[in-house]
DNA sequence: AGGATAAGTTGACTCAGATCAAGACGGATA
DNA sequence: TATCCGTCTTGATCTGAGTCAACTTATCCT
């Protein structure tokens, strides 16, 4: 019990051991200037599997590196119903949508028992300033979202749903690869309506398209356990979409 | 015409007398700090209405305040099929799509004659590391853009096409007005096909839909030229699509 | 001014995905 | 082990927006 404690207590490992370091904030920096990341890091927080790390409206204070865990971010309307604006795994970085107006613009839900990261936004600023490279990675990781944003309304303003489910697949499969897990297959972390909600489709439509790629042997699905047999028709699929005057042409 | 020339030539306004001094880059900044972010700008440019200023894979060096006319940006793929990312008018900044990865990740044509001031994105980020208050607007304008894609991306998941128009036209309506334009007229820059686009629909969609509002007395459509009638009722269509199940329960 | 070209409107028809509905499955709880 | 509930699948039907096509109206160019 006390070990169990011990492992909960803040900052156990830190930024220079940590074995996202070149996926997550320090990436690029030197020992030393890790070391100055890792006082930045003032606390480790868990959140438990459909629990709120922040909501839409609370006050932005800081941002948020995922250790464990899966998280979906969500633009929520006054009546409850919402919208999937992404989802985001270890590595990756948490709560910059409150960075224009000191208030979150989007509530984040983890999907599974997570562990992130908690960097005041003020104290990464000012290290920023003395660290041209954390400066320049700062705003590479704001302009990247901007980037992974204008995908995400290419897909969903000129996607079909064969497409856009497609892409999503490949997507996830990528970074996951980058996490050093397998290229072919994945476990879901979210429903088929947090799928459909993110894809502007509706679950039935997911739940169709996924038995339609089964049949034809493009991946294996057993539940949320996906096997990806032929990415290449995946790749297919998702520039086809591109293709259909230039083949006219 | 010496005159004219006189107007033509580079940095003849700093931004310290611009007009758009409260809406873009100094906004917020003392006159010492204005002055000095006035250096940074280096040039102007101006830009024939239909060609580009930057184009997707282009070298990222600088970003852009627009001084006068408008854009939009467009992800344009191999084929040359392309989807409006955004509309930009006076005071709005462009090029931060090239921040992630160094080169451009969309295209910023120009829907008018325009002018732009350049400004190399490493001097702004050399300054923004001495003036606090610059540093904070720089992570403010790539935040806001995140912001702004995510309401894009609800609308584009979410949204039918009356709904869609409703947002499209308040928001353009609501921008123009910050800029001391009227809160009722307009006159679009973009065709149908760029405003479907943009919105994900065809542009038959987007003829038929202001035809509707016109019949309903919404709006008088002449051509480009809008005149909103009645934008409670707009206002009521955009938020009628998160009250479905709101008003069922 | 006139002719060419781009932009916009409107109608008829089609279809991808939504909606409604009924079951099947699997993990959690008692 | 039974049952309960959230999740998923599949079928039947409906519909909003896409597609194709014909036409009108602006705008540009010489």
């Amino acid at each position: 019990m006390d070990h169990h404690i011990k492992t909960l207590s803040p900052i156990k490992v830190g930024c220079t051991n940590c074995n996202l370091k070149d996926l997550c904030m320090p990436m690029g920096l030197n020992i030393t200037y890790t070391e100055r990341l890792n006082k930045v890091v003032t606390a480790r927080k868990r959140i438990k599997r459909g629990s709120t790390l922040y909501r839409l409206g609370d006050k932005f204070n800081s941002i948020y590196a995922i250790r464990t865990g899966y998280f979906k971010t969500c633009v929520t309307t006054e009546d409850g119903r919402d919208q999937v604006t992404g989802f985001q795994m270890a590595g990756e970085m948490l709560g910059l949508d409150g960075v224009m107006s000191d208030e979150h613009s989007c509530t984040a839900v983890a999907l599974e028992d997570a562990e992130v990261c908690v960097m005041p936004f003020d104290a990464i600023e000012q290290l920023s300033r003395e660290i041209p490279s954390l400066q320049r990675h700062v705003h590479k990781i704001l302009g990247g979202e901007i980037v992974r944003d204008q995908h995400v309304m290419l897909l969903l303003g000129s996607m079909r749903a064969e497409e856009r489910l497609a892409a999503f697949l490949l997507n996830l499969v990528e970074r996951l690869h980058a996490r050093g897990f397998s290229q072919t297959e994945l476990i879901l972390r979210m429903t088929r309506e947090e799928i459909g909600s993110y894809l502007g489709l509706k679950l039935e439509t997911i739940s169709r398209t996924f038995s339609k790629f089964a049949e034809e042997g493009i991946v294996d699905v057993n539940q949320r356990h996906i096997h990806i047999l032929d990415a290449q028709a995946l790749h297919q699929l998702v520039d086809h979409s591109n293709c259909k005057h230039a083949m006219a042409a």
